[in-house]
DNA sequence: CTGAAAGCGCTTACAG
DNA sequence: CTGAAAGCGCTTACAG
């Protein structure tokens, strides 16, 4: 490339990034040969001489959910207009309670800087992300003293409690809740507590029975809330943590024969892909541009090589639509 | 490294890689070092060295959508258990009808192969493939000449005819045709001929009215069948290309206040994340088996070199569930 | 503005 | 079985 050129590579080194003391003729003459011969720089060699790999890893306990896809999209357009690319971990296990661990092999030389989608890190993670001094944003669960995208989960179940209440519901269940062993999980713990604080902030009753564990699929959703509903001692109005829950827990209400909103209403949390379709009241949030803000964030660590430390705080937004109504 | 271990780097290299002729005292004390010091090879020296990046292109049109989101997760899973790291492109673009190009800075010693997620190349992106001399395994629409996994499309769309057929419907609809400016995907063709044809073998009857434009989510679903459903000339029964259009087609006729599968019956085609618990009937498609099979395929051509060119059809299978029912 | 040279951290024949 | 040396293809001071 360098000798059909006529120049030393280290002068289309420089052509080609676009540096400054070229000049205009040599630079053009570089253009015009490396596009004659489809030349494009290896980037092995460039991470190897430069240090920098220009990739990011993107870490998450789940791939097929819609909001960690979406996650995953929003962040791999905003990066690649930036010209860094993404490499993917899915940590999720066939159990549930347990996910693979990020290694060192996995991010030494191999990425610039990392970006978590609503994953817990142990303390050892985190002092190999520190060791390895790479920049790290978080969405959703926060690391500690990294910069952290979310948004706030007590004020949306607070909306959602609110809304039940201004329809003149006192008696509200809550589906979500996790069981012990995946307790390290942030979201469904900030949801469960702030469900509860507004229940009593608002006066209304939710009895420990209302209080359901699931897994925060739709499927098992609806087993999980089948039998409360069966009962005749249940709530009018059920708050889920996420709308893949609120849809199931509303399948399971229809499959018994009760009305929703007639006999139950149901609001859920995300606005999911589907909710609009399925008519299902939520409190939205804006998960794509949560993505664009942490990329955005770890962008800036990168190019400035200032790592920034701000929690980014996205709104939320009562969205009314067929699956709650006034208490009848 | 090799210092501390008091050999050469040739050594430690040859030691590490598991490759014989080392002594096993030797290997033994270089493996011990090793994890003293937490030392892992750089994978760009490496890659630059052996010309191998032990990465993969996986290359979708949409990352949100579940089809493609649980084609990645599997393909992740299948190739990190084998050392292989994957970095993701989702070419989707604003606007429908057009979509971003494959590019060699995208590949060029970037990854050592290649899978394409239903995206039907140009000839341009073929061209460069085969200059870059990159293996590639195709799932969904097939890449000239290249390996690739898929369903029948022709006997799923059969099998979803028949057991409209065989439950006394003659009237039958369908959604997902796609309009000429996106004509080049070729599952919505696959699929449309496949329901005429079948259309015509069972002896049924199909008005052209009753083939409807959709872009393949329920929201646009719900939106395109909502004219055909209102009025009163009109199927007794829908077809749906995907489980996600199916949805939005029953919702809108819940709307419109006909009963599913009363006055109308609907079946889908993927057996959708949801589809289970809203009682969706549909033919179902194992994804995630086209993920694995399409990673071990493409691995076969890395690991073995040689490149296969099978084609891999995975079977179909009709799930009834509440959606469909007999012509009353 | 441009080039020669060292260096990034590995792998791979080649000797021994 | 082990080591010295060349080479992978760039970037980056350093001279000029």
């Amino acid at each position: 490339m360098a000798r059909v050129a006529g120049v030393s590579v280290a002068t289309v080194s420089r052509a080609l990034r676009g540096l400054d003391r070229v000049s205009p003729q040599t630079r053009e003459k570089v253009l015009r040969v490396a596009e004659d011969l489809h030349y494009v720089a290896s980037p092995t060699a460039t991470s190897l001489a430069s240090g920098r790999t220009r990739v990011v890893a993107v870490v998450a306990p789940f791939l097929t959910r819609w909001f960690f896809a979406t996650l995953v999209s929003a962040i791999e357009k905003s990066l690649r207009a930036q010209g860094h690319h993404i490499v993917l971990f899915g940590l999720e296990d066939d159990t549930y309670d347990q996910r693979l661990t990020l290694t060192q092999n996995m991010l030494w030389k191999r990425v610039d800087g990392i970006i978590t989608l609503n994953v817990p890190m142990t303390a050892e993670e985190v002092d190999l992300v520190d060791r390895l001094e790479l920049p790290l944003v978080a969405i959703g669960s926060p690391v500690p003293g990294r910069a952290c995208v979310r948004i706030d989960d007590r004020l949306a179940l607070r909306t959602a409690v609110q809304h039940l209440a201004d329809l003149g519901h006192t008696k509200v269940g809550y589906i979500g809740s996790v069981p012990d062993n995946v307790a390290h999980i942030q979201t469904p713990q900030d949801r469960l507590e702030a469900f509860k604080a507004s229940v009593v902030e608002f006066g209304l009753t939710c009895e420990p029975a209302w209080i359901l564990n699931s897994d925060w699929t739709a499927e098992a959703a609806a087993q999980d809330s089948r039998d409360l509903l069966r009962g005749d001692h249940r709530p009018t109005a059920i708050v889920a943590a996420s709308d893949e829950m609120a849809i199931g827990v509303r399948e399971s209400a229809r499959r018994l024969g009760l009305s929703v909103p007639g006999d139950l209403s149901v609001i859920g949390i995300d606005d999911y892909l589907l909710s609009e379709v399925l008519g299902l009241t939520t409190v939205r949030q804006d998960v794509a541009a949560q993505g664009r803000a942490a990329a955005e964030l770890l962008l800036r660590a990168l190019l400035d090589d200032d790592e920034p430390t701000d929690e980014v705080v996205l709104p939320t937004e009562l969205i009314v639509r067929e699956s709650t109504g006034p208490l009848s």
